[in-house]
DNA sequence: TTGATAGGCAAGTGTTCACTTGCCTATCGT
DNA sequence: ACGATAGGCAAGTGAACACTTGCCTATCAA
């Protein structure tokens, strides 16, 4: 639904770990802590993040693939283009003379 | 800010508000009341709606301008444009053959 | 098999958020 | 001036949310 993407875009959190996996796709949970303790210092635990990505993934906008004891995240965009296209015009910003 | 906007779209209820503006720029206050509560039923009284529309107003989606009692409200893109080419690819989704 | 790695489940806590309630200010019509 | 209309301010309430804590399962290497 739409508005489970709105809500998980709601988040700070969530965004940096979108820019993330954007950055470079198919992370494992423990890499994307790692990043973005990394970059933001600490203050996240593993299970936050966690949540987190259960909550990008019920949006549809993280899909993952299981690969023995591994987890990879990758990113789906598709979600993010029909959301804004509620508002904007469909097409042509400047069609209208 | 960025982190306004994806905050005051999180809400349904402020998305229905922005709905009503896109279809009709200018409303009142009342205006937009009797237009949510026509096409929802009760449940959203005069100054959720109001603090709804202070929400959309701080994020920039929203601009007003007041005349005598009545303050019109508009609703303004220019936010919804710059945070969605976060994540797509600014421009040609299929670019790279 | 043992230990280490990668991840999951679930109850508890504190904060944020949406909404209400009650009252107050400002503008317009008569 | 008076009442009615349009809107604002601020404290209080209940629910949703982010995050923690503690423990548990599954896979791999030695």
């Amino acid at each position: 639904m739409a508005e489970d993407v709105f809500k998980a875009l709601a988040d700070p959190t969530r965004r940096r770990i979108l820019d993330e996996l954007v950055q470079r796709d198919g992370q494992t949970l423990f890499e994307i802590c790692a990043r973005l303790v990394a970059g933001r210092g600490p203050g996240l635990s593993r299970q936050a993040i966690s949540q987190h990505l259960a909550v990008l993934e019920s949006a549809g906008l993280v899909t993952t693939r299981r690969q023995g004891r591994y987890k990879f995240h990758d990113v789906n965009t598709e979600p993010l283009e029909r959301i804004v296209t509620r508002w904007l015009r469909p097409d042509a910003p400047e069609s209208t003379p």
